[in-house]
DNA sequence: GCGGATCAC
DNA sequence: TATGGTGATCCGC
């Protein structure tokens, strides 16, 4: 045996009659399940920070007036209503297991446990970092008159708020008519990305003194594994993490909060512990981490959102330590996939790597707006042909192309559709976008829509190992091949522009088509080392935020990050070194390859960008 | 492989 | 009057 059986506080291997419903008891009839409905109204941060003095009750009961009636209310409805009967379906199959069935599972689950348990690593020190109400706090930075004021941050839909706003239930994601409903007082600015990009670079740039290989998800989160800074200063990690935050206070007037703990879902999730601006370690221990895990709630735990909570609950799993109470049950009703998730929960195990993003690969890329609900073809037409130019823009920041296109409507009852085809070759024109496009949709009218988006995927990476590389590649596969392809020498010829330019322009059709080829060969593998497993979410989002903020702002791709992804790294297959040099990116502050040429190349794409966001920043002083 | 769903932020 | 955008993953066909 590698390991010794985990502490099991005793599991459940009789029938404990299932349904004594534990939450709101649905009645069958239809609209008996407002507490639910309710329930999923307020949204997901009702267990977030900053709602301890909330009366739920009553924000609840203004969000349902508010919401009452409309299509985006009505929508919410039936998925209340086909989650309560999934639920209900769940607890009559789980009342159907045999206790024979519920003792060969628990078998199963006990091998399961000890092959996880093996895994357990409890060497390494991880860090997750959490900026405190992002937006808003930057914000504040240049309106400290809004400190004792409840506002918040977005358009339409809020993105976030202050903690005054909190304390009368506002939230993140909630419509911006409903908050004033709850709020009246509240102040609403708009989005500044310029700003909060500005300010997150900065605490990236102490970040990396602690960790220079740390994984920045988003503006406002970052892991670290600070196991070998501890050890050369030879520092407490409570104490370097405690360091960290308050320099990164002291240089940009932020509070962050910080997770510590061996893996990286212990540390997220205690990052939200003593939030905001405090932190909470969990001692590189089994019991310790057992012990931490245990009491929480499911909805707590990264990856357990609203309808999980719910099936869960449904089956009197309320805490993370009733995963194991529970798991012969479970392992009846969840897939493996699921199964192992929740395990891995239960235990307390999780990723113990971090690595910078930029080695993570991005696996598409699309552009999606919201408008009132229309249903004339010359109208939608407008729209698609605006998606398509908003998402050649980034195709073309982003050096892309597709060779799958998806369509995404959503109606106006807020039912979503979505379409994909194989596109003949990859593509990244506006043109192309809108053709194959408008031939998607024109299958699904008629039909009224409140959304177009468009989005490729099976992506092609056309500045793949940088230029050089690419050239030679093509040269081989120019001489090797006698047939037809006309405009291989134009393809070449695409390849040079972009060294000499270093700011390639849209390649035709035909010469991407060619492109391609030629770079298929050379396809890396994925460099899949993913933070924890599916449900942590912890994959390649960096450039998510820039993207998104920046043109929800500007409406305008202007480049903000090259993201140069796997360009130029070394297969991570290949035993263990993959110790790729890193360093600070001087402009953007990210990590970046050390690698003279991918550097350069990421360097020259922040200058090409530094005017442009000078000049807008200019606009908006 | 596609379309629908779920989740994070 | 009225409820966002980007990206990833999993599941059941
Ligand atoms: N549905 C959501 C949730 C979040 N965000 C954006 C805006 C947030 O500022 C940022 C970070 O989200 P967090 O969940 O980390 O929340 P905050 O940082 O705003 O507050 P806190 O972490 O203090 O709770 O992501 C968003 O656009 N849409």
């Amino acid at each position: 045996m590698l390991v010794s059986e985990p502490a099991s506080p005793k599991r459940e291997n009789t029938i404990s009659n299932p349904e004594s419903s534990p939450k709101h008891s649905e009645s069958g009839t239809s609209d008996e399940s407002s507490g639910t409905l309710r329930h999923r109204l307020l949204g997901p941060s009702i267990q977030k920070s900053g709602q301890d003095g909330v009366n739920q009750a009553a924000v609840s009961e203004i969000i349902y007036q508010a919401s009452q009636g409309s299509k985006y209310f009505e929508h919410q409805k039936r998925k209340e209503k086909e989650l309560t009967k999934k639920v209900e379906s769940i607890v009559k199959q789980a009342a159907k297991v045999s206790n024979q069935e519920l003792e060969a599972a628990e078998v199963r689950v006990d091998a399961l446990i000890r092959q996880y348990e093996a895994t357990r690593d409890l060497t390494q020190t991880i860090v997750h970092v959490d900026c405190d109400a992002f937006y808003a706090s930057v914000e504040e930075l240049d309106h400290p008159e809004l400190k004792s004021k409840p506002f918040a941050v977005g358009k339409g839909v809020l993105c976030t708020c202050n903690y005054v706003a909190r304390k009368f239930g506002v939230r993140s994601a909630m419509a911006e008519f409903v908050a004033k409903k709850i709020c009246p007082e509240l102040i609403v600015l708009r989005l500044n990305f310029p700003k909060y990009i500005e300010k997150s670079n900065a605490i990236r740039m102490i970040l990396s003194e602690y960790d220079p290989r740390h994984c920045a998800m988003t503006l406002d989160e970052a892991y670290l594994n600070i196991t070998e800074y501890c050890a050369n200063m030879n520092k407490d990690r409570e104490e370097v993490v405690s360091e960290m935050r308050r320099r990164i206070f002291e240089t940009t007037g932020l509070t962050v909060s910080a997770g510590i703990g061996p893996n990286s879902r212990v540390a997220k999730i205690a990052s939200n512990v003593n939030k905001p601006n405090g932190q909470c370690a969990i001692a590189n221990d089994r019991e310790a981490v057992m012990e931490f895990m245990c009491n929480l709630p499911v909805r707590k735990i990264t990856g357990i959102g609203y309808v999980l909570e719910r099936q869960l609950l449904a089956l009197d799993v309320n805490s993370c330590g009733e995963i194991y109470r529970k798991s012969a049950l479970l392992y009846q009703i969840f897939t493996d996939t699921t199964m192992t998730f929740l395990l891995n929960c239960y235990l307390g195990l999780g990723s113990t790597e971090v690595k910078p993003i930029d080695q993570y690969e991005r696996k598409s890329v699309g552009c999606e707006r919201s408008f009132r609900a229309i249903s004339d073809m010359a109208q939608m037409k407008q729209k698609l042909q605006h998606v398509a130019e908003d998402l050649e823009k980034d195709c073309k920041r982003l050096n892309l192309a597709g060779r799958k296109l998806g369509l995404k409507l959503k109606k106006a009852t807020f039912e979503q559709i979505s379409r994909q085809r194989p596109m003949p070759r990859p593509i990244n024109t506006a043109s192309d976008f809108y053709r194959y496009g408008l031939q998607m949709l024109e299958k699904e009218l008629p039909i009224t829509v409140r959304l177009i988006g468009l989005r490729i995927t099976d992506l092609v990476n056309l500045s793949h190992e940088g230029p050089m590389k690419t050239f030679l590649k093509g040269q081989r596969r120019h001489n090797d091949r006698l047939e037809d392809e006309p405009s291989t020498s134009m393809n070449i010829h695409a390849e040079f522009k972009e060294l000499f330019d270093g700011s390639p322009d849209m390649h035709d059709d035909e010469e991407i088509g060619e492109l391609v080829m030629i770079i298929q060969g050379s396809q890396e593998e994925d460099a899949s080392g993913v933070i924890d497993d599916y449900r942590s979410s912890a994959k390649a989002t960096a450039a998510r935020d820039i993207k998104n903020e920046y043109e929800l702002q500007h409406n305008t791709a202007t480049p903000l990050m090259p993201v140069p992804e796997s360009e130029s790294l070394p297969l991570s297959t290949d035993s263990g070194d993959s110790a790729t040099a890193l360093v600070s990116c001087p402009i953007c502050g990210n990590q970046v390859s050390a690698d003279d040429q991918a550097l350069n190349h990421h360097v020259d794409w922040c200058l090409s960008r530094g005017a442009i966001r000078e000049a807008v920043k200019e606009t908006f002083n």
